[in-house]
DNA sequence: AATGAATGAGCGTTCATTCAT
DNA sequence: AATGAATGAACGCTCATTCAT
């Protein structure tokens, strides 16, 4: 009889936004940005696709949310006094850090990969991805010049790289790439 | 005028076949499989859009013409004796080739990559693509196992993900990625 | 405290339903009948998309209520005599009574204007608009075979064009259109 | 065998631009700019709705060239020595070219009168539209002041607004408007 | 009397593919 | 061997309308 009060509604909402982002991440996941539908994604979350536009304002949207809402609950694992230099437990808390996020959602970061590929057909990502890259790097960089490296951008460079191609591997065989193995020969030759 | 025999007629074929796979390679890096057009592609080629269906059967037959191509000109490189195991020379050789392929025609990969990323949404490469890798990984576990490795296969593993994560890197920054000082130091960590 | 009688509920309810009248004219106005959506009628009259469908049956009985509600209100404002024709204060005064209405709800006049366009798309008016048309023309006939014109109807139906033509360019720049001049002009005449 | 040279392929573009032109008008005519749709317009001129877009670049190009065709055919019937003001003459041929334009196609005088209604929704009318309506109207003012009226300018606006009044009933009564009559009464009453 | 979440049909538009020439 | 007109399915998106609360 009595229409809803404003907390229902708003659970309702933060409940359905949260179950249609989780659909987007996982059909952008498997096709990719361009790839998926919204009519794919909507079925996925056992909706309508008009719903989708009740909650968010297009394609890009999904996608602008689904990255934000990631890269806050990554932000927060940076140890903040960086500006000090790693110690090597640091270090490797770090790199243990990447492969913890990569077991808890591997989906998001093949969207991540995969959205890197064309970062210049989606807006956005124009100024948002170069400094997430860069806030990682210099974490590294801090870390060889302290260590009396002789190249310490290349060599910060290559560690970097060496993660990502970790990390792709892992993504793209999670159930036969031997992350532990890898990680631990990855702290040795990299420490 | 002598009318001309079907080998002139098979080699216009092939020249015309070639500058569509080449605009066909150079569409699909910059805008994903997806994105790319058979129009666009047809413009770049400087033809029509029906011709390209005298030549392929669709858009996934022209991808995986592409990658066949690509895949018999990098498979004639490897060394036929890899049986026996490589030498520490020709490890260098495997790495340092590894980077020519890339700066001799870094589209490809980066075309590579993203369809790597999205194996599920096209089908002949859900063979194609694992045969492909470990046929190259194979090279390294064998070098590994005849140098004594504790755990060769993860030491081959850990490689072909650094390359890859080196490849990447330097595919999305081609301008400003360290690529000889980082091939050095996968050289002397690696070998 | 005592219950709301039943006149109050009406009250209310009539209240509410000017409000909702007057927010769609106002839309129907800026963005025509097909461009306006309920939406924004809602939001316009303070009130939910749902509740709209509370007052009227759909998007077109919207409309139709709006052209009745004025309809009624201009009926009264003819003369009731009009079967002993006019006398030329009277005329003048039909004359000054048009451009009140206009002057007093020009977005009304706009609508009017714009649906009669397309008086097949929206049903309910084929009927209705040529009634409210030949009520106006049947008063100045009657003014014209009274003064003894030689083609009372022909004379009739330009005034009416006259009127319309005025009231449309004093619709779509009311703040340059010499409404006084303009309609002294036709006074002159057409008297 | 041979493919089509390319004076064929102009051909059949022409023809079936203007085809789609036609059903566009027409339903452009009966719907309103926003009502009609691509599929009735494609339908109507016997297409598929896809090949519209292979003739323009979108519905408000479909318009665009409506409005600058009709324009253009509109432009060249005006007089060129208007400086020197209208003889009685040819004040009557324009009063006459007016309701000739009508006759010969009401439906674009029937969109143009709709689209008047909403300008600011259609972004390349509200340059081209005042534009038309000023060319139009400068030539009676110069007339008037030729004849040396009181208000030129008031006595062009009104003349302007008699033939809109006149065209706009002709156009929703094109089978009972009187309309030789009320022109001879025009040109009586505005000469 | 009132809300806004939810639906689904339809919109404008794109594009891989076919086909007459 | 070659063209580009033509199709039709699918896309992203909007909106009138319904309904549980």
């Amino acid at each position: 009889m009595s229409p809803r009060t404003s907390e229902q509604f708003k659970k309702i909402r933060d409940d359905k936004k949260n179950i249609i982002l989780r659909a987007a991440l996982e059909e952008f996941a498997e096709k990719s940005f361009q790839g998926a539908s919204i009519s794919a994604i909507a079925k996925r979350a056992g909706i309508s696709k008009g719903l989708v536009y009740n909650y968010f304002l297009n394609k890009e949207d999904l996608l602008e949310q689904i990255i934000n809402k990631a890269w806050d609950s990554i932000s927060g694992l940076f140890p903040n006094n960086n500006k000090n230099g790693l110690s090597p437990y640091e270090f490797q808390d770090i790199i243990d850090m990447n492969f913890e996020l990569l077991k808890k959602d591997y989906r998001f970061w093949k969207l991540y990969f995969s959205i890197a590929m064309q970062p210049a057909s989606i807006k956005f990502l124009e100024k948002k991805m170069p400094e997430f890259i860069s806030e990682f790097l210099n974490v590294f960089v801090t870390y060889y010049k302290q260590k009396g490296s002789v190249n310490p951008e290349a060599e910060a460079i290559l560690l970097g790289a060496v993660l990502d191609g970790a990390s792709l591997n892992y993504i793209l065989n999670p159930d036969t790439f031997p992350i532990n193995e890898v990680k631990q020969m990855i702290i040795e030759k990299f420490k």
